[in-house]
Formats: C-alpha cells, structure tokens, sequence
DNA sequence: GACCCTCCTGTTGCATGCAACGATGTACGC
DNA sequence: GCGTACATCGTTGCATGCAACAGGAGGGTC
C-alpha cells in the first residue's frame, strides 16, 4: 500500500473539511496532540495547519490553552455576506469592462439551464461548482487582489452555502441566476448584472441568516446517520 | 537590561517593518537560519512568521528553495487601491446608519484644520495618523469583518502611504479632507461623503501609481544614508 | 565543443524534546 | 462552610536534530 505521511497541507485540507463539514463541532476544543495522532504525524504540520486555519477564521488559539472550534453566528455571517456582496459588485464593474465576449459565453454556456452541465446532487459539489462561478468572475474581473480577499470570504461563509442548496429547487435557481448574469455582463448591461448578482447573493444570505447553530447540529447529526 | 527572547508575533511584527521600509530588498531572497539569528531566535518563529507573511502576500515561499521577499508593482498597488476604495465606501454607509453624533464629532475635532492636533513632521508618524482616521471609519461602520479587510489591505500600501506624506502640503490637505468627510458623516450627507472620500483615496492613488519600484529604491538609499 | 550524469551543498519540511504558562483540584486557615 | 494558597497536570511555544529535495558544479562521454 502506498500511503505517504501526510504534508501540512494535507493536514490543513482535511481540518477544514472536517470543521465545514461539523464533524469537528463548533465550540469543542482540540488539542494539538490529538490531532497530530489522528493524522499520524507530528505536532508541527498540525500547529501549521492551525495558524493557516485561525488566520482564516475557523479556529481561534487560545494561548497556552487550546485550540476552539470557532461558533459561527449569524451577525458574524451576515457581515461576511455583506462584504461579499460589496466586492463580488465591484468585480461585476471590472468584467464588463475587461472581460472578452468568448469567455463571458463561455461561463454562460456552462450554466445552461436548460443542459445544466455538472449538475450533481451532493451539496459539497455544487457548493463548489456554485464557488467556481463567483471564482472565474473575480477572475475574468483581473483584479488578483479582489479575488484573494474574495476567496478568504469564500472560506467563512462555505458551510452555510452548503446548506443553501440542501433547500428544494435551489440548484435549479443557481443555474438560471447564474446564467441569467452571465447574458448581463454578455450584453454590458453593468446595471442589470448588479442586480441580478445582488439578489442572488441576498438569496443565500436570507437562508445564511435563518440557519441558527441548532439547525446547523441537526443537519450534523444526520449526515453522520445519528439522532438528533 | 530586559531583553526577553521573542516571540513569534514579534517575529512576524519586525519582519514586515523591515520588508515596508525596504530594508529587506524586494527580489532578494532570504532564508529561515539567516533570520532565525539575526532575530536571535531559533527558525520555529520565523518559520511561523514568513507563513503568516506570505498568506498576505509580502513574500513568497518557495518550495526547498527559500523565501523571496515579493516586488510591489504598480498594477497590484492600484488593485489594492481599488479594493480599498470599495471597500471604504461601504465602510461610510453603514457609518451613516450606524455611527452617534458624539462619535462623529469626536471624528472631526480630531482633523480640525485650524487646531491640526496631532500634527507631526515625521512621514511615518502621520502616515499613522491618517491610518487611525480610516480605522476609526471602519470602526464606527460596526462591520468588523470589513475592518479587517481594510487592515490587510492597509498593510499593503503601507510604504506607499508613508511616501505620499513627503510631498508637500499633503499634510494640510489631508486634515481638511479628513474633517470635510467627518462632517458630511455628521450631516448624514452620504453621497457627499462618498465624493470627498473617493477623491481622498484618488489623490493617494495617485501617488502610488507614480512611484516606480526605482524611485522606492532611492527613497530607501536616502533613509539609510547610503548614495543611490 | 556540447551534453549528460553524478555528487555535493544549501534549504526547507518534519519529528522530537524541553520549558513556560494557564487551569483545575485540593488542602489548609479562618 | 467559605475563601485562599499551592501543587499538579495539561497544553502550547520554542529549540534542536534529522531527512528529503532542488539546484549547481564538476567531470566524463560522445
């Protein structure tokens, strides 16, 4: 069997999914050592995995003390999203300015409503698909700098997108939203792109706002097949 | 004499003066051991210190090979600009909303142009100076995640904020503007706010666009005393 | 003369050991 | 019974040692 020691990187990978995905529940504390033992390496990749994972957010270190899964609350959230929606609008303004016609009919093409390519049914993957959209925009935008901070958003506000689209019909509005912007920014129409892009955002901010960590514990505890 | 050891936040704190103040020469290219001495420290510290360094961009690290101390160019200064623009004029809206007149008016006695308290002849003191005016913005905005955006992004037109002091009567614009804004705040006049601030940030952008990485180099050659 | 192969050096990546510090439980004084 | 001093334990923070890998110099071959 090949199975090489883990990289800090790997370590880091798999906290966070862990974190995201609530196995390592919000507010419990860890400590170094017993992470270090479940991934079977030393202390060091895991204190490097930490600081990359507190700088972000997840975590905070308490000195001398542990190490907490951080809560998640609603305002914090809220401002996550507010500052999203800001910088996800400016970059609209750079890629009607920028971007090419193909590229733009690119990103259209690949939400199709009606082929709806990579369409999945497991959330994690179209959270992700639904990232790689926002992604390739700050992208076409060209600002390097407003897609970094973007993707440091992207990271505090992932486990509520996730839960976005456990709700009914959400992946169906992703596909048209999403389309329906990329005509927008196709077309130029700067102000239409705005709002279109505005709301879809406001849309997954009202579920990030209804989501109590109640829910949250609930919907952990039945992905891990356990009573609520 | 007390000289405790220290520790990795001071590490990671001197570090980045020495990279903003030049002393560490953007493309020159360091290694953990010749810093862990210099610091008189062992490279656990600075290991931690560059990590943290380089998720914000100052250097980069490369694999087996070393640390590179990052070029500021100008198209990612004017990108940094950008987002600080957008970001700050979010900052204002909710500053409308939020903020009390006491807390405004405190704002604008503190720029007073008539009184200048504060007032200093050291570029780098009053480039401070004016960092605290649109940290106390974000602040009194109550968003604190945004708050911490523009703080990183302050870290990164840090150099070019301290040079834009040196030019002349920048010191007295910068108090008039910075009361002009606080009382616009007071009056509840966002979009006069907005105006002044975005033309506030334009005039430093300004600068930042002008300076090319020579000129950062001569700067740097005066402040050490070396020819240039 | 050009190219490739090998060895060597420099540097990072990780493991391990030790010291400092905070928290907790306990015995003691009142 | 209650508050306080203290010892013990757990945990992080840092130092040090070792291994793995990239790059370059040197010699050999075609």
């Amino acid at each position: 069997m090949n199975t090489p020691r883990p990289s800090a990187q790997d370590v880091y990978d798999r906290l966070r999914e862990l974190i995201l995905s609530f196995e390592l529940y919000p507010g419990s504390r860890v400590t170094e050592s017993a992470l270090a033992e479940r991934f079977g390496v030393s202390r060091t990749p895991v204190r490097e995995a930490l600081q990359r994972l507190a700088s972000e957010g997840h975590v905070t270190v308490l000195p001398k003390q542990g190490v907490l899964i951080r809560q998640l609350d609603a305002a914090e959230l809220a401002q996550h999203y507010r500052v999203r929606v800001v910088l996800e609008l400016a970059v609209l303004a750079d890629v009607c300015a920028n971007a090419s016609d193909a590229d733009l009919r690119a990103l259209a093409a690949d939400w199709d409503p009606q082929t709806q390519p990579g369409r999945s049914d497991d959330f994690a993957v179209m959270a992700a698909r639904d990232e790689t959209f926002h992604r390739r925009l700050a992208e076409l935008g060209g600002n390097r700098v407003m897609a970094q901070l973007l993707e440091q958003v992207g990271h505090h506000i992932r486990a509520v997108r996730r839960l976005d689209f456990t709700l009914n019909d959400r992946v169906e509005r992703t596909y048209e939203e999403h389309h329906a912007i990329a005509q927008c920014l196709l077309a130029r129409d700067l102000r239409g792109a705005r709002r279109l892009l505005r709301r879809h955002i406001e849309n997954s901010r009202r579920v990030a706002s209804a989501v109590s960590l109640e829910q949250l514990r609930r919907v952990r505890a039945a992905a891990l097949g356990e009573p609520g």
